[in-house]
DNA sequence: AACTAAATCAGTAATGATTACTGTTATTAT
DNA sequence: ATAATAACAGTAATCATTACTGATTTAGTT
């Protein structure tokens, strides 16, 4: 099962490149559909578990939101999911210093503790200048 | 929309109390097939539901397990998701010293963090002593 | 450049957890 | 008791994702 190189992969992670808003397997999907007008989401799918799995992007899974989105930066940042318009964000690199968090869960727990899934709520920039908006009118 | 009291209900929330495994719902169903063999599949959702907006109960859910899971214990704890069985298992109390990471996150960050999401995964202590038999068979 | 094996494709069907709908039953306040 | 409405069981629908299919590309080998 050795990766063959496909003008379709090529594509989508070069579009993903492109995008800093981690967008979902549908949103590759119609962003790709002008350059490959039969390009299938399926296809798009495969891919990107496929770079996921090859760690040359990263899968963002948030429980609550139920929708995969991809990231194309794989270096450890948290991210933000607004509860409003559901924007994924990249948090500044300053809140990054989640090292220790694994060995503090660790004490007391009789299983091997390998890592962590992390990720902030709350109310993006873009929705709280709509809601002083709304406020007013 | 002002809670009317039922049987069904009653029992969901009871039956999660007797539990410590965080039972999805088709496990909260299946638990209780026996005291109401009626019992749909789709009452169970809605009143976990119901349950967990009211804040009696938690909702757990878990990006890569893609199922929710039901807590009866709503006071702020973590959980460990086993990579291998998928168990959910409480994190001892000396872990839940996270009390700052909300504000550790908003540096230089221009939205309104309101919260996170955070568990561990890893090998439970059931599957690292299954895999160690397993090297010597 | 032709040949071959395997990976990939587009298209479509299936999956699986969850939610929505419907007509009936149970609960609660008057 | 009665009336209003929340909740029910049963079933159908939703929706993101995965699996299946026969045709097409890729890439190493003659």
């Amino acid at each position: 099962m050795a990766m063959k190189f496909s003008r379709q992969r090529a594509a989508i992670l070069s579009f993903l490149q492109t995008r800093k808003d981690h967008p979902t397997a549908e949103l590759v999907y119609s962003g790709l559909k002008s350059e490959f007008p039969n390009i299938s989401l399926g296809t798009v799918y495969r891919n990107l578990n496929q770079l996921a799995e090859a760690g040359m992007i990263a899968k963002l899974q948030f429980g609550d939101l139920g929708i995969d989105h991809f990231d194309y930066d794989t270096a450890a940042h948290q991210h933000f999911v607004c509860n409003q318009c559901n924007a994924v964000i990249d948090l500044p690199a300053e809140s990054n210093s989640y090292a220790d968090i694994d060995e503090r869960a660790a004490q007391g727990f009789d299983g091997k503790i390998m890592g962590h899934k992390l990720y902030f709520c709350g109310i993006c920039r873009e929705c709280l200048l709509k809601g002083a908006c709304d406020e007013v009118n």
